[in-house]
Order: structure tokens, then C-alpha cells, then sequence
DNA sequence: TCGCAATCATTAACATGTTAAATATATTGC
DNA sequence: GCAATATATTTAACATGTTAATGATTGCGA
């Protein structure tokens, strides 16, 4: 019989505990905005992309449909985002960045930048590399 | 001024979306079961380490504490694990697992070890070490 | 063109994550 | 031995994660 792994080399385990050290600076820079990691994230991706549909929107920001619903629209109410509609498809919606989102990009992104550039050299640059390419490597499997 | 790292490799991301993957056939194996992925963590730590204390529990489970603390009074009104008191200390509270708790544990096993086989093979055995490792370097930073 | 299936998005309900405040007990200093 | 401080845990309040159900709109086929 298959023995269970030591939850020390638990993979899942692993995941949480790593990405609660990444969060902790960054989400400690966003408070002072007012924002949370997600929000911060779907600001991140209407800047580099550009307009996008709800469901587009979530893959980039990795977030669930629904939990994107709720976050846009707070965003929205806060003036950090805007809804507009398709002209043809009334099923489809568009949702952009205002100027006060991406004032706070401007605002954040040296800081941003410092925090992970910081990760990677503590890191080192080639483990961190390594890093990403694996955990690729784990979002497409299969 | 420095560079925002493109979302497509940017760190926090991939950490979620490679948890995602990983975590998907966990739930479904658990739901069976009616459990969620971190009463799971919660039994697999008890069953590993024995009774322990709140703090204790929590760092080994990766949980904060005040999700512990509901986790644990949910799973004890299932009956899945019990608290007793500290002899000396009456701040302090120990938590085990019952024979249901263990129960479950007994009845997962195979398909659990099965499920991080899978992963593991899926990804190599030397990336799967590699990954643990870096991502235990990211868990002890600074 | 009517209705039905398919698609996309939202809402609902409950569990967990996160930070701050409150609580309870121990320990220390005086 | 008592007040002040420290430690351990819980509660509170709100945001998000997760799955299932509901809603809205389009496109297709009889």
C-alpha cells in the first residue's frame, strides 16, 4: 500500500506556505492604497492588456468567476475600473482601467519591481527562473 | 526605473494557478468524504504528529490561526477530532484526532499517495525535488 | 418564429483568508 | 500579592475561494 507523503514535502503545503512569504511585502505596500492582492492583480492586467471580457479578465488574473464578479464590482464603485458594453453581443461586457487604476499602478509599480526583484536575488536568479519554468510546467499538465 | 515583471512571470500568480492544478483531484478525492482540503491538512497533520496545541496545529497545517479555530470547531462538532485541556496551562488547549478522524485518514490514504504519484511522475521525479526544494528556500527567506 | 440548447456571467451559500480587536490566562516586577 | 505586561487563543468584520444554482442572451433547428 502507497504511503502518504510527510506533510513536510507535502506539495500543496509547499505552495501555501511559499506564497504566503511572497504576499506578505507586497500585500503590505497595497494596504497603504487600499487594496488587496487581487484587486492589485486585476489592475496589473487591464494595464498590460488592455480592455478585456469578464472571463479573459479572470484566467490573466487567476481568479474565479465569481469571485472576479464581486471584485469588479467593487472596483468599480471605487472608480479604479468601468463596465461598458458590446455593441453587438448584449451577453458580453468590457472592462477597462479608469485614470485613478492606473494612477495607482504609476504609484506602486517602482516598489512592486524593488519587492520582486529582492525575491529573485535572494533567490538567486537561476533558481527563481527555475522556479517559474516548473511551476509552468505544473499549470499545464495534463 | 525598474520594470513590473510581465503577470506571465510574475510569481504570485504562478504559485496559485500551480495550486489549482495540484489541488483539483484532492478536492474531488475529499468531496467524497465531505471534507474541504484543509480539514484534510488538518487530520493528516494530527494523524502524523499526534495531538498538539492550537499554535502548533496551525503552523504544521499552514493555516492561520483564526481559520483554525473555526475549522476546529466544525471538525469537533463532526466528531473528527476532540480538544482537552493543558494540565498546567489553562490558556492552552490540545487537539487530537478520533477514531473517525482516523477513520477517514485510513480510507484515503491509497488515493491520496496515488494522486501525488501521478504529480510527481508527471513532472519528473528531479523537478519534483527541485520544486520542493526552492520552494522550501522561499518558505525560510530572510 | 418559436423554442430549445449552448454559452457566459451573476447570484447564492457556505468555507476560508486576512487583519484588528477582544478575551483569558500566565508571568514578571515591584 | 498585586498591577502591569506578555502570551495564547478566540471573535469580529470584511474579502475571497469554491461549488451549485440561476439568469440573460445568442444561435440553431424544427
Amino acid at each position: 500500500m502507497k504511503q502518504l507523503p510527510s506533510t513536510q514535502r507535502s506539495l500543496p503545503i509547499a505552495l501555501i506556505r511559499a506564497r504566503e512569504n511572497v504576499m506578505t511585502p507586497i500585500r503590505q505596500m497595497l494596504s497603504e492604497s487600499g487594496l488587496t492582492e487581487q484587486q492589485w492583480r486585476v489592475l496589473r492586467v487591464l494595464d498590460e492588456h488592455g480592455a478585456l471580457e469578464p472571463s479573459q479578465l479572470a484566467k490573466h488574473a487567476a481568479l474565479l468567476l465569481p469571485s472576479q464578479t464581486r471584485i469588479v464590482q467593487s472596483m468599480a464603485q471605487k472608480g479604479l475600473v468601468e463596465r461598458r458594453e458590446h455593441r453587438n453581443d448584449r451577453r458580453r461586457t468590457v472592462i477597462e482601467i479608469t485614470n485613478a487604476g492606473q494612477a495607482i499602478i504609476n504609484d506602486n509599480a517602482a516598489k512592486a519591481a524593488e519587492i520582486a526583484t529582492q525575491i529573485r536575488d535572494k533567490l538567486g536568479p537561476r533558481r527563481f527562473e527555475t522556479l517559474l519554468d516548473i511551476l509552468d510546467d505544473l499549470y499545464d499538465l495534463e
